[in-house]
DNA sequence: GCCGCGCCGAAAATATCTTTCAGGGTGTGA
DNA sequence: TCACACCCTGAAAGATATTTTCGGCGCGGC
């Protein structure tokens, strides 16, 4: 982190330190064949990789250096040679640290104790990845819009929808004007009022969901400020959002649906712009927790024991 | 050239991997004195030194890139390759290391950084906290009352409601008929149609939640299986519950409301009640999956490039 | 004071990494 | 169906980094 370029500009991205593994994934589907080879056998085996010089990684990927450059530089590495230390990191990391664990995917006859075990690791490692690939300074820059908002609509259709409920009850819950929209008709025509100082955020995994594009692009013209939470840092939707925040690609199979990982990570940085943004405003969004939490207290029977 | 085999026979010592610091200080009195100046560096700031070349780190030791490479060899690596790739690997371990040092509260001026680590580590202890404490035969019995149910009601409101809906999403999507209900006294109007061998699901993180409680008994007491997700099992809801599913319950505070992590556990618990249930009934439920997939993909944009 | 020993750094030699450029494949539009 | 354009891909040239070589210089012994 205390990398010694100061640089700067719009996005700088820095070198992913340990998540890499996660970058990949996040990546692979925008590269080439021949990229993704690269791309694989360094995720698969990275203290080996680090062993080997680009020569020796083109040959053992059956490409040639160039390409073994251009993917280093595609996971935001300025070349080889610093994606090479950030492999030595990682396997470093691997070997004192965890366990491989669990790398099977879940089965049609697993017993139910290995798919809890299983399905909480993968959340798990979810988390982690998205945590490690997020980017604080779009983080940072989307909560100090939020938190200045006029007004904020939050957009998201199926599972996705459900994460800018999430979102946006938090956001009322400390004072904040914010709005849900799944249906894409509403959305659409709500944002046409949005204006300069406005925030709109589109949650989409694909990135890719015209549903959610299209209302971030009226936004986006309307002169809003606009944020995209998503799993595709290149995909369509980032057109649109001034600031990017991505998630995690955890696998996914059949049994698995992208539904079920994405939405861990997007929930994850839900959460940290809701608390970023309870801080910047702490003064008003403390004392609205307490009364929310003080308005619902008569719904609630008595526990039979406990506090 | 000598990158490809670790050579061999009587190889004196294998690289250190990570007890550099210990080499050093070990073989510093056999140094001469621009050596020490380089591997004090070196044990110093391991992450600094690996972010320099040969040429840098010399100039920053006021030595020669000569001098560099003979304590890279000195320290049992073959150059000064090698030790930075060392270098790198220790650094990361470091800051690995450090990362348990999280433990504190979210405190209103900690950095962005902060809280994406904070809550990203809570959510992972959350993840691991309910599986280990899930009870897997009352979670089978679930499964099996779900997979074989005529239909399914679920229960929550507030953040609990997100949850809610996303399990009847995901229900439906195999097949199930599934319906969530966060208004209280539609759901309990619903309950009243259920009968046995029909499902009500009630998802609370209090358990005392009276607008969930309340159609949870209706359900129960016309004979529905009834489920209880839940942080308190020994809450009011589970008076009515046939099985009753614990979540764990993290820490929460001021800037964490309980809303936040319990949602995380509650998720666990979902996705492995549909996993379960896919499992179960995976004839019909893959092809369900498939065709959901299907209906959906023309809703997507194309992504700038593909596979 | 002279000599030998070995540490030290500048520069050459080599290996490694990066960039450039042209061939070839693929999908698209007519 | 054919032609076009685009972009991936790898070979080789160009730039950096690392390693080796070699001669100077200080230090202690005689």
């Amino acid at each position: 982190m205390k990398e010694i370029f100061a640089g700067g500009g719009s996005a700088p991205a820095p070198p992913a330190p340990a998540a890499l593994a996660a970058k990949v994934r996040t990546l692979a589907p925008s590269m080439t064949r021949s990229m993704q080879r690269v791309a694989e056998a360094v995720a698969d085996d990275p203290a080996g990789c680090a062993a080997l010089t680009v020569t020796g990684l083109a040959e053992l990927t059956g490409t040639s250096e160039a390409t073994v450059v251009r993917t280093a530089r595609l996971l935001g590495y300025p070349g080889y040679r610093d994606l090479r230390l950030a492999l030595a990191g990682l396997a470093a990391q691997q070997q004192s640290g965890r366990a491989p664990a669990i790398t099977t995917d879940i089965a049609v006859d697993d017993p139910i104790a290995d798919v809890v075990a299983k399905l909480a690791y993968d959340e798990q490692q979810t988390l982690a990845d998205t945590a490690a690939g997020l980017d604080t300074v779009q983080l940072a820059a989307a909560v100090t819009a939020l938190a200045g908002a006029r007004r904020t609509d939050v957009y998201g259709v199926g599972a996705s929808g459900l994460v800018a409920q999430d979102l946006t009850q938090k956001l009322l819950r400390i004072g904040l004007l914010a709005h849900a929209h799944s249906d894409p008709h509403l959305a659409v025509t709500n944002a046409v009022q949005l204006r300069p100082g406005d925030v709109a955020i589109a949650i989409t995994h694909s990135g890719t969901t015209g549903d959610v594009i299209e209302p971030l692009r009226v936004a986006f013209e309307h002169g809003a400020t606009t944020v995209a939470v998503t799993g595709r840092p290149d995909s369509p939707v980032t057109q649109y959002a001034d600031h990017v925040l991505t998630t995690s690609t955890a696998r996914e199979s059949e049994l698995r649906p992208a539904a079920m990982s994405s939405r861990t990570g997007q929930l994850l940085v839900v959460d940290c712009l809701f608390v970023g943004v309870a801080q910047r405003t702490y003064d008003a969004a403390a004392p609205a927790l307490a009364a929310s939490y003080e308005a619902l207290a008569h719904r609630h029977r008595a526990a039979r024991r406990g506090p």
